[in-house]
DNA sequence: TTGGTGTTATTGGTTCAACCAATATACCAA
DNA sequence: TTGGTATATTGGTTGAACCAATAACACCAA
């Protein structure tokens, strides 16, 4: 299995700089950063390469600027968002097992209701994507992303969908490891077959407790 | 009472422009955008100011460009997060009233999950932000914001943070609206005593029931 | 057929220089 | 104290040029 390799560049590499002097606090809420011209000299990239990477840190939360004023260092504990924790962990897995335990908490309460309500809500088409899956060809780890998927869909609430592609950018790694070792695939498949009856029979209280089974089961490999 | 005015740069327009195209299934998955060139020259814009916006686009999960290559649309139900549904429901909000009973579904699952986790982790430094809160001098609207995000930080884990701040900058102007009827405002002042009562006196149960509570009664006046 | 080697055109990434437009600041006048 | 005015500062935008990765193609060799 290959991995797409992280190509980074330069205003990507700016904006991980100035994230990391945010998080650590070398830059506090509320102090205004020097001028754009003088930080981009500083940093010795052009003035634009600078501005893109700014833009990027406006989405996350982390800072504001104003035409004629300057740019603001937002307090990330008000304004901060899941992108941005993604970002930070991507920048140093191994120094946040904290923010790991916290993702896996959340999981823990949302993945079950994501379960139950795709029993309750799933329709003809969802059954049928379902049905697909289990008789495709593709690897487990393909199928375990298409199985979560689909119950993520079923579950008729779009924020489902977007808080499971949050899981999934952030176990991604991790996956290539868990679905290495042979017990673990015969788990999911046969997790994938028993969640996916249940759903497809309407039956919520089971597909509840067999995505509750199945996330202690990883968290104990984890 | 004032609201800030909400200005738009140039380079939100065209993100806001290329963003609807997406949603709308005008620009579909897996299709290569024109030059960069030629997008802005079309869009009447200089080539920065279309590129500022396409960095905004690629945090928001909706497109990934390739240096010699060109700008592909990615599947937003792959990709997308929580920022995009920010940024679709800003454009129009009106017309999305089933995104809005989604966060409210996921907040009802969330919120006194929360509350619980606050009331069994918080720590002396929590409890002293909590009485701090209640005697504050704030208004009603800004004390409930306040005791919302003390009882995130309290539940000990990042993501409550986050998670608060998405339903908080979704329901920013609605807040308006509600707190401006007396008979909520009381509702909630009586709420703040409760569970600052029960989080402080670790009573986990009571605070994920008080949280449950003024959750269902906030959603009937919905 | 397969894989390597150039060549060329295309396209995103970056730089430079200049100007526009909103804001802050200091100062002045009523 | 309030509101206007001039000036400097700062983010926003534009234009042109060049750099660097990629695609597409032709060609050749094993």
């Amino acid at each position: 299995m290959f991995i797409e390799v992280n190509k980074k560049n330069l205003s990507d590499e700016v904006a991980s700089q100035i994230i990391n002097r945010i998080i650590s606090g070398a830059l506090l809420p509320g102090e205004k950063l020097p001028p754009e011209r003088e930080v981009s000299e500083k940093m010795n990239v052009n003035r634009h390469t600078l501005r893109e990477a700014l833009r990027k840190l406006e989405v996350l939360g982390l800072l504001s600027a104003r035409q004629g004023d300057g740019i603001y260092i937002k307090d990330y504990r008000d304004s901060g968002n899941l992108e941005l924790l993604k970002h930070i962990l991507y920048q140093n897995k191994d120094s946040n097992p904290g923010a790991l335990k916290d993702i896996l908490e959340i999981r823990r309460i949302i993945s079950p209701e994501m379960a139950e309500k795709a029993a309750l809500n799933r329709t003809e088409a969802d059954i049928i994507a379902f049905q697909e899956i289990l008789v495709s060809e593709k690897s487990t780890i393909e199928k375990d992303l298409a199985i979560h998927q689909a119950i993520a869909r079923a579950g008729n609430n779009i924020l489902y969908i977007f808080i499971l592609n949050f899981f999934n950018d952030i176990f991604k790694d991790f996956g290539q490891l868990y679905f290495s070792i042979e017990e673990n695939k015969k788990v999911s498949n046969k997790f994938h077959n028993d969640i996916a009856k249940a759903i497809i029979a309407g039956d919520s209280k089971s597909a509840k407790k067999i995505m509750n089974d199945v996330i202690t089961y990883a968290e104990k490999k984890y």
